[in-house]
DNA sequence: CGGATGACCTAAG
DNA sequence: CCTTAGGCCATCC
């Protein structure tokens, strides 16, 4: 693979990235798919690590298929703050999917 | 070029 | 609810 095509996976990841609406959160699964990534879940979080601690892409937006954070602390926390100070609320430690999950 | 890697997913015990 | 196992995918090294 070449550096442009690993760019452009960045930059398309990005994009879906910035269209998910404040309130809401998307899993990996869907971000990949989304970004025109079927099955490669795996790949959105890769790609998301790459992204700078002060980016102004709404990264927090993104959990996993449980409705969990699925980020080491102290990321983490910052997630679940900046998640709930935008509406969405935690229960059990958990998402509810079925209410906040963003679905075009 | 080929194995290792990771902010994953799902099913099953 | 926790753990194991198998599958997945592009990028990294």
């Amino acid at each position: 693979m070449s550096k442009e095509q690993a760019s452009d996976t960045l930059a398309r990841i990005c994009r879906v990235l910035a269209s998910i609406p404040c309130g809401h959160v998307v899993t990996y699964g869907d971000l990949a798919e989304m970004a025109g990534f079927p099955r490669a879940a795996r790949l959105a979080g890769q790609q998301l690590r790459k992204l700078p601690k002060d980016t102004a892409l709404p990264w927090h937006r993104v959990i996993n298929a449980q409705g969990r954070i699925s980020l080491p602390e102290p990321g983490a926390s910052r997630q679940r703050e900046r998640l709930e100070s935008e509406g969405v609320s935690f229960l059990k430690g958990r998402v509810d999917m079925a209410k906040y999950r963003w679905k075009p």
